[in-house]
DNA sequence: CTCTGGATCTCGATG
DNA sequence: CATCGAGGTCCAGAG
């Protein structure tokens, strides 16, 4: 890792070509060749950057970089397209370098694919007498997250969500209304579970007659804890 | 900007939760109190961050932490949530300050609304006596991007893309089947314009009756150039 | 390998 | 303020 204070200009030219007027910046450039320009504010994502695979080549400003007062030139090509990163710097305040080593990597937990598990191994949260058809129910227009039976049999449908939102109610009733169509399957009732369930959602899903389950994440998970001691 | 280059192991907890084991990373502390933290690889995608507005404290690690090796720790708390980043940091290999100031901010081209702009201020380019109607034609599911007439007076729907794929496929047929219900409008043909159409995209878009277009961004600059030395 | 959908998405425009 | 769409999206999982 290269992290580098300088006075400088960048222009990308590929996708889109941007350019960053004369500033003083972060240049980090990684192991792998890539390189960020951050600024000192706004969020995570760089003003400028190259993605690997790339290389970055110092070179010679020409002439007229050189009458602006440039004293190096960072050419920064991605090895499979024809993106480029060009870099002018007028001053360089600090240059360091670190091996830092390959990171051993982020370990997630409390995702959507978590929370369909969990309702999955414990359906019965649902409702006394519930049961597990099949997780990712497969529809021409895309999977159900879950499906299952109430206590009396009928089919159920549930759309799983960490923020339950109007788009995730639309999702939902669209699986619904084709669902329904098929006589084997019908009628096919909904679930919309959530770890949190936004107002409009709410109302939309109810009007739809799709029932609103608020899940705990905790909760769940303590169950499940629960559930594994037990064996 | 504080750079600080640490062996530290990260947990966050908030939308979910997350966790760095022990390694030696880049940890960026920006003007605003937000923080990133980087390895030597990946993207330009921090393996951890918290997003402005935040506030970060530095407290005494406590004895438990203190016995495992921790010299200092990071609780980065952020404003409007229960959102909360905690570094854990075991050795300080760098530490440094700059100030950069504020940032005057990227310039952009070359975006799908200049191409929409480009366009249609020369949609003779997709015909001789082609006409304007609107850019931005309303549509009960949206904005068409150009709406014009064909040398005979036929309406033709517009969709605009810089890289040309079969959303945008669909999303032009949903406006023509819309259009053409409408007797003022109809009958309304279509046109694909993009930079790029990707093979699967055009085959469906034909197999549709819609018309492909490839458009050349900088052939269509220089005639706007040139349309604008005439004036 | 490509394709698909989620994201601690981010970011900007618009009502 | 919220919503909506696009992104140089990134990213992981499935086919």
């Amino acid at each position: 890792m290269r992290m580098v204070i300088a006075t400088c200009s960048v222009d990308y030219d590929g996708r889109l070509t941007a350019h960053l007027p004369l500033a003083k910046r972060l240049l980090l450039v990684k192991a792998d060749g890539s390189v960020l320009v951050h600024s000192d504010g706004g969020s995570y994502k760089p003003l400028n950057w190259m993605s690997p695979p790339c290389a970055m080549a110092e070179v010679e400003p020409d002439e007229a970089e050189a009458a602006e007062g440039v004293v190096a030139v960072w050419v920064v090509q991605h090895a499979k397209s024809e993106d480029r990163l060009r870099v002018r710097i007028h001053e360089v305040h600090d240059d360091v370098r670190h091996d830092l080593g390959v990171d051993p990597g982020l370990v997630k937990d409390g995702v959507e694919a978590h929370l369909q598990r969990l309702l999955a191994e414990q359906i019965e949260v649902l409702g006394e007498g519930w049961t597990l058809t099949r997780r990712e129910y497969q529809t021409p227009i895309g999977p159900v997250d879950i499906l299952c039976r109430d206590a009396t049999g009928q089919s159920v449908a549930v759309e799983i969500k960490r923020r339950g939102e109007i788009d995730g109610v639309e999702q939902l009733t669209r699986y619904l209304e084709l669902m329904n169509r098929d006589p084997h399957l019908a009628p096919v009732t909904g679930v919309f579970a959530a770890q949190q369930i936004k107002p409009q959602a709410r109302t939309l899903a109810e009007d739809r007659g799709i029932r609103c389950v608020v899940l705990d994440y905790a909760e769940l998970k303590g169950l499940d804890d629960t559930t594994l001691r037990l064996f």
